[in-house]
DNA sequence: CCTACTGTATTGGTAACCTAATACACTGGT
DNA sequence: ACCAGTGTATTAGGTTACCAATACAGTAGG
């Protein structure tokens, strides 16, 4: 399967991009409960990223319970796809939330600025990940 | 005057919290033009933080035109504080939303979630900047 | 068995950040 | 003239994170 892309020149670390675009294409049930999920190796090679940084977003998304694994066959989305409770959900939205915020003021946006950018920026992320399916 | 405050234990770096942060002060006008600004070393200990880090915050400022300095005297808000030109600041509004909108979805919150936390934040943010002038 | 594929562990290099200690040139007030 | 206060520059050290290269351990299948 075509997954998402990754882009090296960013603040985010790629295993960090990689575990959110896991989580992402999960809720928007582009990647289902039992479905397997690329190979480290392989999953590396069509990024052009190394091994190891896959490996590393794999493990935390295992430690998570979102993925569940079989030595020697591979990784699979869990049966179980453990959400974040609720309270870890709002709490990692609201620090999302505040870095955004704090952005916006220092550029001299507005709250209708920042929600009417939120809203594109949204409806494109959920395009992006469609279109990858 | 009492400034904002900055997290150590945040993955932005310390002198762009600053940088950031007076940036927030002059949108929202706490900060206004002709004012005078805490001297590097002052800052530096009101924040416990080191000198060196302060001034490399205070450089980007006033090479970008927002800060200007008067040898020997100090440093004040520039006259004319540079705003972003219009491009440069949908740009980086539109960046920071991206990476919102991405943790947004990957959490599985909807659109009216992520716009209702950023409502919050966004009040929050504003509030905390007046509480401090 | 042996090969090819899984995930995992270990190690090393590189870059960024923060801190620290000095030193310099300039200005204002005493 | 002196001194205290500015911003600035330089050098060094230590920590941390990220990424890459390599070797290890387990499983399936011919």
């Amino acid at each position: 399967m075509n997954m998402f892309d990754i882009n090296p020149s960013q603040a985010a670390p790629i295993w960090r991009q990689i575990e959110e675009g896991m989580r992402r294409m999960i809720s928007l049930g582009t990647l289902a409960p039992g479905d397997t999920v690329p190979s480290v190796r392989e999953l590396a090679q069509q990024l052009r990223v190394n091994p190891n940084t896959v490996a590393r977003a794999y493990q935390r998304l295992t430690d998570a319970g979102v993925f569940a694994v079989r030595r020697g066959e591979g990784t699979f989305v869990s049966e179980e796809p453990t959400q974040l409770k609720k309270s870890e959900r709002h709490d990692t939205l609201r620090e999302a939330a505040t870095r955004y915020a704090g952005t916006a003021v220092s550029v001299g946006a507005t709250l209708d600025d920042a929600s009417r950018e939120l809203g594109n920026s949204y409806e494109r992320v959920v395009r992006e990940h469609r279109r990858k399916a």
